[in-house]
DNA sequence: CGAAACTGACTACATTTGTAAACATGAGCA
DNA sequence: TGCTCATGTTTACAAATGTAGTCAGTTTCG
């Protein structure tokens, strides 16, 4: 491994990257459990999604690049690990969500789902055990 | 207005269309009052987005192509109506989003958005009431 | 009536995204 | 040592998306 696998560093060592819907699929694999080799992955993927090695592949080295995924040399093959977290990731597409869709609160979603994908009993009553906890933040 | 003017059908009447982000500006604008000219449309945008005025004319082109919106000629113009529900697309956006990054269940992102976002006491207590209205779907 | 203004249609183009083939190189095995 | 396999890199390409210029009819105003 003379001058390959010399990827260029991340240009954003963490910050919040765009995760789009297919490399989605990749960090949820590395958040639930990393490091992990890109067979690894691979092989998930061929199965759950039908993708081509080529494919995982490539959404490997897109995610590296920009910096959502840190990688180790280990032999001719690296290890990929997440460099966001997922909350983050989170955090970032249900912000620009609720913003885009639903003027940034809550509530109005929360009313939608209620209204249009039928909550059952039990649901509601999570929902309500959940905001028992909630210590209010302001 | 001879030739001209006569944009194909839309492919489907009205059933689930997929909004673009920048297309969803222009059509909360038609949800929120229509029939409107293209020229309303145009001098809104041009303001709140800084767009062009071709840029609004061609996701107006766009968005009719989709079928999600209605076109009635008037004089050598258009009144431009909504052809979905925002209602329905809300419910489309919303579905993906839960399915997308949280499983499709609602209680994840509410604890989310408790954790990340602060909910204040009065949000809080509106959930909670919320809640209450709700009759459970099943 | 002629020119200006307006309107939708057509064309354009860079970027992003999904999807993947081809390639080169290093590693392990025969 | 030579060959095959695994692995990352390069290149490709279509569709979607954001953004907009230009053009050709229409309408309208002087």
């Amino acid at each position: 491994m003379s001058k390959k696998h010399v990827q260029k560093p991340a240009p954003k060592p963490q910050a919040s990257v765009a995760i789009t819907e297919a490399e989605w699929d990749i960090m949820e694999l590395l958040w639930e459990k990393s490091p992990r080799t890109s067979q690894e992955i691979v092989s998930l993927l061929e199965e759950g999604r039908g993708w081509k090695r080529a494919t995982v592949v490539t959404l490997l080295a897109r995610l590296t690049a920009k910096g959502a995924l840190n990688t180790e040399p280990q032999g001719n093959r690296f290890l990929y690990t997440p460099a966001v977290e997922r909350s983050a990731c989170v955090a970032e597409e249900t912000r620009s969500f609720l913003d885009r869709i639903f003027g940034g609160a809550l509530q109005p979603l929360v009313a939608h789902v209620a209204e249009h994908h039928s909550l059952t009993k039990k649901d509601i009553a999570e929902l309500k055990a959940l905001l028992e906890q909630i210590k209010p933040n302001s």
